[in-house]
DNA sequence: TAATAAATGCAATTATGTTGCAAAAATTAT
DNA sequence: ATAATTTTTGCAACATAATTGCATTTATTA
């Protein structure tokens, strides 16, 4: 458990501190996408918001979490599970988020045909978030 | 011009008011996203904040705007080009934003495989959003 | 045109995110 | 192992975004 955090950070040259092993451990744990708002909570008067904010942002500039964007204005972010590097991302899969439970699964199996679009235009990245209820809560 | 949004207004059974006329024409010259920010600054000294978030939330329950999901927490919105009912978008078309310019397009017209989700999950609502370039930019 | 219903604008409040800086912790060099 | 250096944290202050209640204004209906 301990191990697999500690050696991210290591690989990403990030000095080993309470607040990114724990915040880094809530993502392993969660199986899911979390909130700024989840990591507080989860957290009870542990870190500092600010903390968590400047976490958040380090982990997504090393590649080690990604952000998902969401309709209803609430940014969540995930585990990056292929080979992201710094400032480069590649998990161009698919989220799903249950309106119900409000839990958001990264389903990276799902396979879906590369978009084409109209001449003149270049894509960078793809986000594809599929919203509906999730097999838990059918 | 004006007649359509006239007809919009009639057809959701919404009272016809300032506010409500011109930021719907708004959308129809924009042609493309505006997100709340957009709309207030366009509408200089016009109509109150809090009236262009209750208008914003009325049009999008009526199903005449949609929201679009953006990475960076800025929420969009565009009108409905498909028939949507209340509570029941139907706009499960791409969406492109461009980093440069930051303009949202919609690309209606580009066509992409329908996504098979695990057993036990059910679709409600489709966003892609792909990001990059744009023609006029590139 | 009067009565009723709905929408607006203002003020106050809450939530969300950012910045600078001193204290604390982690890394490194000795 | 300890001291020097660098990095990170937490606090305070600030800035922005969004929500709520209520009185006034505007639109709809009778």
């Amino acid at each position: 458990m301990n191990t697999g955090v500690l050696d991210i950070l290591r690989n990403n040259n990030l000095s080993i501190t309470d607040s990114r092993k724990k915040i880094l451990e809530m993502f392993q744990q969660a199986d899911g996408a979390l909130a700024h708002a989840d990591i507080e909570k989860k957290s009870k008067d542990k870190f500092d918001r600010v903390t968590i904010y400047r976490t958040l942002q380090t982990f997504e500039q090393k590649g080690i979490i990604h952000t998902i964007p969401t309709a209803d204005n609430a940014v969540l972010y995930a585990l990056c599970k292929e080979a992201c590097t710094q400032g480069h991302h590649q998990d161009n899969h698919l989220h799903f988020i249950c309106d119900n439970c409000n839990t958001t699964y990264c389903l990276n199996h799902i396979p879906f045909s590369s978009i084409k679009l109209p001449k003149g235009f270049t894509k960078n990245r793809t986000d594809i978030i599929v919203s509906g209820i999730c097999n838990k809560c059918n």
